[in-house]
DNA sequence: ATGCCTCAGCTCCTGAGA
């Protein structure tokens, strides 16, 4: 089976390409990131034309989070039980015998700024409820727009970006304290192109010229890991007409 | 050309994204 995670920046403008892409790509499960619209607004049945159940978790102009899947998801949770939070950034639900996670990481903007601060506590109320989550459902997958880079690996100028958004040594500490949990880099898990990234800036023609970062990732748990067959990033999405700046990024499982 | 885009909404500018 296959999962998969695209943060499609506005659901409103993008849906025809995630439809394009689910019939290439028709994956058994698919979360998004950054909806940018209310519940309302939903497009449940568009998604259920194109074969797919969904849930989705939105707010006005900003965040907001969905679950795709073939069969039907259960046990639909939405945000993190214990955490409070105004903004829409997480859904999870059990589909087969997996227990899914899409995540949209805060962006964190600047570091020592409040949203950093925000960015630092949100973490730390994710970290301890999916270790709780590790314990009740040992085949768990947590994927989603992280906006964290691992390594100087995942950034195309490493000394220029050093220290600063997404790059910073407390982020990342974070990042490893969820790999810390029993999770693996599906990704890292393949030999994979040097320079590989999942988002690239409108700006500076940031695609053309391969200046990205990888910041979209799928961590799978260690009773999953035996299964991952494979891993890329999908960028051909990016060279639709008015891509998202992000890429899907795909993991195979046995 | 060290090349400043894209989206939503308090919409013809601003805030945010990353």
């Amino acid at each position: 089976m296959k999962l998969a995670t695209w943060n499609v920046n506005s659901l409103t403008v993008r849906l025809p390409q995630v439809l394009d892409w689910l019939s290439a790509n028709p994956v058994d499960v698919l979360v998004l990131q950054e909806l940018k619209m209310t519940d309302d607004k939903f497009p449940t049945d568009a998604f259920t034309q194109a074969g797919y159940h969904s849930h989705g978790f939105g707010q006005k102009t900003y965040n907001g989070v969905a679950i795709l899947s073939r069969t039907p998801a259960t046990n639909v949770v939405r945000n993190i039980p214990g955490f409070s939070d105004d903004m829409a950034r997480v859904i999870s639900a059990d589909v087969g015998d997996l227990r899914v996670i899409g995540a949209y990481f805060p962006n964190g903007q600047e570091p020592g700024s409040d949203k950093f601060e925000y960015k630092m506590s949100w973490l730390k109320g994710l970290r301890d409820w999916v270790r709780a989550e590790l314990l009740a459902h040992p085949k768990l997958v947590l994927m989603g727009d992280y906006n964290i880079t691992f390594d100087d690996d995942d950034v195309w100028d490493p000394e220029g970006l050093r220290d600063t958004i997404h790059c910073t040594d407390e982020e990342r500490y974070h990042l490893n304290a969820l790999i810390a949990l029993g999770l693996h880099d599906a990704y890292r898990l393949f030999p994979q192109e040097a320079k590989s990234y999942s988002w690239w800036d409108y700006r500076d023609a940031g695609f053309r010229r391969n200046r990205g970062m990888r910041i979209d990732h799928i961590l799978v748990s260690s009773a999953l890991k035996p299964q991952v067959r494979g891993c890329v990033i999908d960028k051909t999405p990016r060279k639709n007409e008015r891509p998202s700046d992000h890429a899907p990024v795909v993991v195979e499982l046995a």
